[in-house]
DNA sequence: GGATCTTGGTCACGATCTACGATGTGGCGA
DNA sequence: TCGCCACATCGTAGATCGTGACCAAGATCC
């Protein structure tokens, strides 16, 4: 194994001068630097990461924490989270929160072993006040992604009004005119947005809230399902449905197919996430993009420092198929 | 920081009895090692990760490399093996393979730094020739799922061929007489136990190969759209379709639901993988589950050395409404 | 008395931090 | 030209941490 004794010798310089040159600290000259590094290149030397940890007291490593990997949203920030951590020479280590399990004896667990310089969560956890407080006790570094809940730890915002306002808009564009919303539970203040940026279209176009359209799902298929079944049996039904997230929105779909009720001649449905299931039902489902990878930039800036996004970042309207009578699916495809 | 030598002064032992105990070694009488283990608990004290790894030389952590985050096989795999590390104080880490990264750029970028004591790969990844032989190479520890290819490290097997027999011989009994197959690429050979399972129901059944029933695909969504339209082209088009994998049996839901065709009285539609869409996808999809779990332990069980399954992990076969007419959803309704 | 078990001690492992010391280098005024 | 100071550059020493290799001394058992 070679360490940073042999670059030292290698180079005809002290361990120290070779540490300087690693770590990027000042008062090395650039003749002496490039000497340094030559002599890297040459031996093909890498640190020990371990030595790093122990010396520096830093780990080098990030926690991702999620509780849902059948989420496609934590699942795609975690790539993205994890390219961004590359690209630093940082490393991501997931752990998945059981759902019998404490906040602290979870904090506990990871940041008694691991030891990670900082923590990155993503919604529903962004938002879970225990873990936030187990984790500002022991004063680790925090950064929480679509959080609305103020306290401790950075936070990277989210901008769900604007782009739900333009969907809703967009289904009164194309002829609907009663849009029911399946809402997000109270629990997710996350996706709150979303229902201002609904009530906001419905404002705009001056027409009235009708409190029957508005019904509360929990975010999973099932509940999209009884929640269409509802709006359904209302004397009169809407003739669009907006669900805060994709998976409420299959669930409407599966409902409607099963009656026989044309998607979207008869009922148009949108959702939001852009998970991979709402490109492969048919027709395929309108819904919101996140700025993914702009996030999870922005997080691990904040969270290691660095240069964050300046133009904030704003999610995207997909229109496809279940808005939108003859929907060419070219984009669909090379999707992957 | 609590350190070792707090805890041996506790305890009123020396440091290396209370190392002894941390490590399970022998040679230390049951009363001391209860005296020892009530100072940790006193003290609270936490062994330090990096020193272990240091001086051990070896860092607790398992890679765990993928190369598509939105596959639900890779991420429940990955969940599954990040609980069975809990278990033994291991860490996953997770590695993303970019599209465009070689395989000796991967394993160097990930062993260089982070070194960790053994590496799990999941399809396509376990059959990857170059990767398997850039590990080779290293001579880390390795563990590949599903892999079918022989060559460096442990291998988790796959039984697919059996039950992929069984879901073939479930259409025939439903009244289907024409089962086409969208069969895997050629470069995918876990899957291709799901081949033999398809010939072996077919003569089990007495009936003849059509060649112009197995169509190519190559696991995307896209492929499954373009295979069913081919299928439906042929003269005498046939009555249900197993797709080796879910993607590409959405791919078909979705062509026969563009053109009115019926699922399942006209078109029985099968897939594999039990994934997140075929659960939410109206019909849902009959499919196949895999004993992830198991699997997941088993590899991690022949990575660090412990016990092994031995009755053979079998998968399980899913039938839901894509093959069965007035199926009741009872159980799709809890799968969440 | 010999064999085995139990316990403790010492050193190396390897990169960084703190702290300080030893040079070299340049500027400025006298 | 010399003395002096400020600053940049580079090196050294010890501490950090838990484990493995190795040895040694004492205890216990046959």
């Amino acid at each position: 194994m070679v360490t940073i004794y042999d670059v030292a010798n290698k180079a005809g310089v002290g361990m120290k001068t070779v540490s300087r040159v690693l770590n990027d600290e000042a008062h090395v000259r650039p003749a002496m630097r490039a000497r340094v590094l030559q002599a890297i290149e040459e031996l093909g030397y890498r640190p020990n990461l371990a030595a790093r940890q122990l010396a520096a007291n830093r780990s080098f490593l990030i926690s991702f924490i999620m509780n849902d990997v059948t989420s496609s949203y934590q699942t795609s920030m975690l790539v993205a989270a994890s390219a961004e951590c590359r690209r630093r020479n940082y490393h991501l280590v997931v752990e998945i929160m059981e759902p019998d399990e404490s906040a602290t004896g979870l904090v506990e667990r990871v940041m008694a072993n691991l030891r990670p310089d900082g923590i990155m969560l993503v919604p529903p956890l962004s938002n879970d006040a225990d873990l936030i407080q187990a984790i500002a006790n022991r004063g680790t570094k925090l950064v929480r992604v679509a959080a609305t809940l103020q306290g401790y730890g950075h936070v990277v915002p989210v901008r769900d009004t604007e782009v739900s306002q333009k969907l809703v808009a967009h289904l009164l564009a194309s002829g609907k005119k009663r849009i029911a919303l399946i809402a997000p539970p109270y629990a997710k203040a996350a996706a709150h947005e979303r229902v201002t940026g609904y009530k906001l279209a419905l404002a705009a176009a001056e027409l009235p809230l009708e409190s029957d359209y508005i019904v509360q799902g929990d975010f999973t298929f099932a509940s999209g399902k009884s929640a269409t079944e509802r709006l359904l049996g209302l004397p009169q039904p809407p003739d669009a449905i907006f669900a805060a997230n994709d998976a409420m929105a299959l669930g409407a779909m599966a409902v409607l197919q099963q009656r026989g009720i044309g998607i979207p001649e008869d009922m148009a449905v949108a959702g939001f996430d852009d998970s991979p299931g709402s490109r492969t039902v048919y027709p395929p489902l309108t819904t919101v993009r996140q700025p993914i990878s702009g996030m999870a930039r922005d997080a691990i800036a904040k969270l290691l420092g660095g240069p964050v996004d300046q133009e904030p970042l704003v999610p995207e309207l997909i229109i496809r198929g279940s808005t939108q009578v003859g929907f060419v699916e070219t984009v669909i495809a090379q999707d992957k």
